[in-house]
Parts: C-alpha cells; structure tokens; sequence
DNA sequence: AGGTTCATCCAAAACGTTTTGGGAGTCAAG
DNA sequence: CTTGACTCCCAAAACGTTTTGGATGAACCT
C-alpha cells in the first residue's frame, strides 16, 4: 500500500529520515518529526514486517509447538494461555506462531524446519517428556526456548513448572490423615513428565507411611484414559478408598466410573489442574493447581529475557501447588 | 546459518541457478539440480523465510483471531481445531498467527494493525457477533478472511457454520413428540450469531407446535452461565420439564442446576459441540454435532482457496447438525 | 554456411526497511 | 578567519531471496 519511499516524496524528505523520525531518533528535529509522524498517521503507514525482519535480521516471531496427539495438546484451559502469552508477546513486537507436527513428521523435523528457516525467534515448547528431542536439538541450536514442564536434561533450560512431586505427595498424604490407607493413582503417560513426578509424588508419600504403592493404573490423559483405569483399579479384590488423579480430565472419567460401580459413592477422589468444569461435575471435584495468575504472561515474559540472552538458570519457575476443596475429596467412607 | 550465496559460491554457481534449481524449474539441467539438491541438504540450506516474503511478497501468514474475555474464546476442542487448520495451511507453507486482542484496543485497532502493515495473507474469525465490525473492515480492505459462523452481512463472505436454527428446531420438535409441552431454552449471549440462531430455532419449534416461547434464559457461554440461567428458569412457577441449552458447557452447568433441586432428575436437557466430556457427565449428556471431520482443515482449505481469490459465494459452508444420543433427553417426566 | 531452436546458465534488479558514515550549515570559541 | 562542536539531514549499503531478460554454445534444419 504505502511505503516510505512515497511517504519521504511526499514530504520532501528522504527515506531516512523519515525511518528515523518515526523511530524517534534525536537526530531529527522535534518539528520534522511532527510533521512525519502526521502525515505517517494520516495514509496509515506502518513499516512493511518483511523487510524490517530481514534487515534487522529478527523473525519478529515465537513459535509454539503442539504435539499431534489428539487430546494431548493440553488442558482445556491451554488456550487461555496462549492468548494470554500471545497479548504479552505483541508488547514486545513479537507474534506467537503455531507450529503443528504435519502427519509423517517427528515434532524435531517441525523444530529443524523453524529453526534452520531463521523463522522464529524462541519457541515455546508444551507437554515436555521426560526426555525430549526437542530440547536437546533446541540446545544444541543455541535457540533460545522456554518449556511448559521440566524435564530430565542434563543442562538446565528455562521453564515454568508446577511442583506437582510437592502437589501429589501432598494429597497422598492428606488421605492418609483422613484414614485412608489403600489410596490409588490414576497415572497419566509415564513419558511425560508431569505425569512421572506427579505419580512419583504419590509413590513417596505412600512410602513414607510404609504403605505399598501397588494401587496404580496408567491410562491416556483424558476422560476415557482416567475411566478406563479406574476402572481396572475398583476391579480389584481390595480396591482403593481414594484416587489420586494425574488430571482433572481424567479425575473426571475416574467420577463416571465410580458412579458406575456399587459403593461408589464412598470413595474420594481429587484432581489436578483446577479445571472451571471441575466445580459442576458429581461430585464437585476438589483438585488442586500451579499457583500464580496469568501463566501466559509469565510464559511471554520468560522467553522475552531468554531473547535478550539471560541464562536458563535465571529463568526457571517452578511453583507450588495448592489445593482447591470441593466435595470430592471428603465422601465419607466405611471403616476397613 | 548458511544462504543461497555461500551455497552458490561452494558450488561454483550463480546464485540465480542455486536458487531455480531448488525451486525445480526446467532451465537447470537435471545433473546440476540433483549437484545443488545434494549440497543443500548436506549443509541444512533453508530459505530465508523473511527474505522470500518480502521478494515475493507474501506474508506466508495467517492470522486467527481470540476474542479476550476468559471463557468466550470458544469450545475447549478450539484448539484442536487450531491445530488441524495449522497443519494443513503449513502443507501451502503459511503458517498460523494468533492474533490476540491486547487490553485497551479494540478487535478492530487489531486487525487493522495485522492488514495495514502486510502481516498477513489472509486472517481467521472466530465467534462472529451478529454485527461483526471486523468483517465489514476486512471485506472494506479486500483482505481474504474465512469465518466460524455465519453474521447479518448484507455481503456475503466466506465462512463455515453449522445449521444451528435447523439443529435447535429439530432439537425442539423432537421434546415436544416426546410429550414435552414446557421447553426451555438456555441461551448464549445474543450478540453472537451462533447464540442468536439456536435460539430462533428454538423459538421457531414452538411457535410451529402452537406454544409461548416463554422460557428463555440467557447466560455467558460456560458453565456458570448454563448454571445460573437455569436456576432461574427452574425458579420458576410453572417450571420447563425439557431444555435446549447453547452450548455443551450451559448444559454441564444446567446439569448441577438439575442435581441441587427437587425433581431436577426428571428434568430432560441436550446440548451443542459434542464435547468429550459430554459422555462423562451425570447424566451422560445428549447433545448435537455440526457434521463433518477435521474442521481445521477446512478452514485451511477454505483459507487457500480465499486467498487464491476464489469469490466467497463458492467459500460457504452450511454444516447440517447431527444429533448424538446419550442419556439426558430422555429422562422419564411425570405427566403433568 | 546461415539460420533457428533448444538447453543451460547468469548478472542485475527489485522487494522495503534500518543503519552506517558522512555532508552541509550554524554558531560560539579561539 | 579558523576551528571545533553541534544540529539536522541524506546517499548508499546491506539484509537474502526471486524473477527478468538475456548470453552462450550446441545441435539441428535448409
């Protein structure tokens, strides 16, 4: 449409100092800037992003990985997030990208094709694994990046991470007080690592009560996964009088389960990510989550000081967790 | 990294030749392409991406649009969809931008910003409002855009929707042949097209059977929305014995209504989206469908086509609804 | 031999910015 | 008058591609 070579004809000046006017450079006079800066408002020009990324050498863009898994994405909430990181991230002249993993693609054939194209600037990475290629190529790249979850690399990266060990031992341990002592877990993928520290964290407190962990099924990170195993767990001969849930999505397949099964009703249950729809299930399901408001804007800002070359050990999170109660996780249960 | 110039010089070529030999065009010899091909691979080459942007000018962008009030982005699945539209626009080599709304500017300030400084090719709308400023502005600037959800446009644009009236009305009839002579309606907030035409549907159904259209409470699209509007159609006198909801959330929400007063069990409901979670509800909620796999790939194929200046007669997709059966509409009601 | 076609390659321009490295003029100090 | 500092402006280069418009030979007809 416009661009500065008819903007600076216009106004009789040249192009550069009509950049530099707009910039706000003080090598420009305070009335010549003015002057710019109306007539530049006036046909609406705004400075093409091509050209400017290519000159600047920057990309001007943040991507952000989604793994391909149906319901593996993340939680319902994840778009929140997003639009809260994206808001933040266009404060600093930058855009959030969605990079998706093309069927026949592995999610490091996405990252190469980023990287190697100079197309982005940092990559915001979700629903780490334990151990994830991708950090380790992103690593090796020396692009910068920030996680949602920590994982089991060796050299540290930047994350923002809930302490769900802390989170899980916790609600482990609060059933025990409670007088519960076959308390169950319905584990999400073990190659996440969300899902590994969570269980790892009801292992432990199960420990430290000198109870054994053996009340533990694995199941898909949604509703079906969290029914299916729950399933399989009050099937057992001395099934559990508590269910520890890795997710709230699956905390509530575990409640259609227990609707399902006779006595049902007498076993508690508790969640992990404080979903809205949490509050309107049967029972209303008490969960717990990361602490802290607007993830998203803590997510744009890590990656804003990873740009600017802050090292990754000043820019990791991890928060606590704390515990939301509703009902769930207080149904009144028969002495064993 | 590494350009076409240091390729080119390695190999003991012009650029230009480095360059159409990638690009496969016919005027370099098959030895010399496979020579370049090899060498490109071998050191990683990739395009600049901001440079062929801004020769061939084209964004290679596309954005998609978030409305900023918590819970009216859109269905928690809308990110699945996201996903999908991004796969398959990747596959043209665009990409998705999300384009969220900062605090303090308008939706409008927002794309005027993203078209005027040729961010994008084409753009994304998402939960259209009735009178939707964004798309006359967009229509006003010839920038290709596809919408989820139809509006009142005297123009016609592209867009892909459900057959919401359609969908409500059946919906509607199918109570009143099962007996029901007090529907109530749950409704979204009635700015939004897909709020406003489920609920004329609604209201069609009725006058159809010879019944007032009465019973109408409208709510924010989630489940406090669905909850409070049906508390208070459940307040009062002469209370609804069925109720078409919106949207699945309203109806999870409408169902804690239901489980917290007297005879709320014998109250019918159905939904819209088909949620997941719909199937883990108490009781296992009926809803309906817009027909159709993958929606993100077709709006990606719609995208493609918008931008390749299809006109958007042949861009609308009118989805009929189909309906899926579960538990909640057919609650036995006493005969009153 | 002269003309035509074809296959293969390339130099240069263009895309629209930002930044570098001055240039011209003014003014005050020496 | 010269020098230096300062203010305001600008020409040109650079970023890395793609595309235009040939150039150079070789092969093929007539």
């Amino acid at each position: 449409m416009s661009n500065l070579k008819q903007l600076a004809q216009s106004l009789g000046l040249s192009i550069t100092t009509v950049s530099r006017a707009l910039d706000g450079y003080a090598d420009v006079s305070p009335t010549t800037r003015e002057r710019v800066r109306e007539a530049a408002d006036k046909v609406g020009y705004r400075p093409n992003a091509s050209a400017r990324r290519l000159r600047k050498q920057r990309a001007e863009l943040v991507a952000v990985t989604l793994p391909s898994d149906p319901g593996h994405i993340g939680p319902p909430h994840f778009i929140d997030m997003l639009s809260g990181c994206a808001e933040h991230l266009a404060g600093a002249g930058l855009n959030l990208v969605i990079a998706p993993v093309p069927r026949g693609e592995s999610e490091l054939e996405m990252c190469r094709r980023f990287v190697d194209g100079r197309r982005v600037d940092a990559m915001l990475l979700v629903r780490t694994k334990r151990n994830d290629e991708r950090v380790e190529f992103l690593q090796s790249r020396g692009i910068p990046f920030v996680t949602n979850g920590r994982t089991e690399s060796p050299t540290p990266h930047a994350f923002i991470d809930g302490d769900g060990f802390s989170g899980f031992r916790q609600a482990t341990l609060r059933f025990h007080a409670a007088g519960h002592r076959r308390i169950g877990h319905i584990a999400g993928p073990q190659e996440y690592y969300f899902a590994h520290t969570r269980r790892r964290g009801w292992q432990a407190a199960l420990d430290e009560c000198g109870l054994e962990a053996s009340l533990c099924a694995e199941g898909a990170p949604t509703e079906q996964g969290g029914y299916l195993a729950a399933l399989e767990l009050l099937r057992r001969p001395l099934r559990p009088t508590a269910l520890v849930c890795a997710t709230d999505e699956m905390a509530i397949g575990a409640l259609r389960a227990l609707r399902e099964i006779e006595g049902g009703e007498t076993i508690s249950i508790v969640g992990h990510d404080d979903l809205p729809i949490g509050a309107f299930a049967s029972p209303p399901l008490s969960t717990m989550r990361m602490t802290g408001e607007n993830l998203g804007a803590s997510f744009a800002s890590l990656l804003l000081r990873a740009i600017a070359g802050e090292p990754a050990e000043n820019l990791q999170e991890l928060r606590p967790i704390e515990f939301v109660d509703r009902e769930s996780h207080r149904r009144s249960f028969p002495d064993v």
